[in-house]
DNA sequence: AATGAGGTCAACCGCGTATGA
DNA sequence: TTCATACGCGGTTGACCTCAT
């Protein structure tokens, strides 16, 4: 006999969920933030059950979270990173930071399970037995943003970004910046946002910069830490910029691509990486 | 127009883990 | 150390939608 559900109480509404109780649970959790979920129904009169408000909040009321079709590009992500994760659709979700997990493994067992199986089936049997051969090839079939290495590049930055979820959407003809943490468009009315995220100055020095026209990957770096002769100018005034490398057109770093994923991986298990607050 | 098959996705269920008394 | 409680995760379900017949 294991606990007994917590839905399993009379009067405990389920379904769908309504328009009048999302807007009584978003006004509720604006004021006391997102936690204590058991005290969340009581205090708010819903006949839902804790759990039921959580998941209502975390896969679709929670600010930051992007609808509709996924890109190529996340495409490529989920694929990439089911085949050295497994199933961690939470863990995954991290590297998504504007899609749930729950959003991730429905795209997963809907879409990308059938299409890889079929492009598996099409391909050489010792290159089927490997996900990330398939995944190279999916993710050239799909768009040409994969066949260039500058945007395989992109991709290996959009890992070391933790966007903050209030940061808004993100936009591939943008900047990106990333600080192992932080993944903002080059937009100047974000730079608020990110300055108000940090968690010291010494973030803002090991900023990285991907720039997708240019294929420059830079280091931001705080003015005041920055030496003057390396500094470049950014649009925003914020930060000065050292250029530490251009991608050329060769093959893309993929051995290294994968090797840093599961290092992640294997320092999120150790707790060592900071994952992004909720709020 | 009716209907049935298949697809999609929000929500639920049950289990494992974290935490605090 | 043990137990109770709360939370988070992955698997599954079922209502709804779309499309072919």
């Amino acid at each position: 006999m294991g606990r007994p559900p917590c839905c399993d109480k009379v009067g405990i509404k389920k379904g769908p969920w309504t328009p009048e109780e999302d807007i009584v649970l978003v006004s509720y959790i604006q004021q006391h933030g997102p936690g204590n979920w058991r005290a969340v129904p009581t205090n708010t009169g819903l006949l839902r059950c804790s759990k039921s408000c959580r998941l209502r909040w975390t896969n679709y009321l929670r600010p930051g979270i992007k609808r509709g079709s996924f890109t190529p590009h996340e495409e490529g992500m989920i694929i990439h990173l089911q085949a050295l994760l497994g199933n961690k659709w939470a863990a995954i979700a991290t590297y998504l930071p504007q899609r749930t997990d729950n959003d991730i493994k429905n795209y997963w067992n809907t879409h990308l399970k059938k299409k890889l199986k079929k492009i598996q089936s099409g391909l050489e049997p010792q290159m089927a037995a490997h996900p990330t051969t398939a995944y190279h090839h999916l993710a050239s079939e799909n768009s040409s943003v994969y066949a260039s290495s500058a945007e395989n590049i992109s991709r290996l930055l959009q890992g070391w970004m933790r966007s903050s979820p209030n940061l808004g959407n993100s936009n591939h003809d943008d900047k990106y910046y990333g600080d192992f943490g932080k993944m903002i468009p080059n937009h100047e009315s974000q730079w608020q946002k990110i300055e108000q995220g940090m968690r010291s100055d010494h973030d803002l020095e090991r900023m990285l910069v991907f720039d997708h026209q240019t294929s420059n990957i830079t280091v931001a770096c705080d003015k005041s830490s920055c030496d003057s002769s390396q500094k470049g100018s950014d649009s925003s005034g914020l930060i000065g910029t050292e250029k530490v490398c251009k991608i050329d057109n060769g093959n893309p770093p993929l051995s290294f691509l994968e090797k840093w994923l599961l290092d992640e991986s294997a320092a999120q298990v150790e707790g060592a990486m900071e994952l992004p607050p909720i709020f």
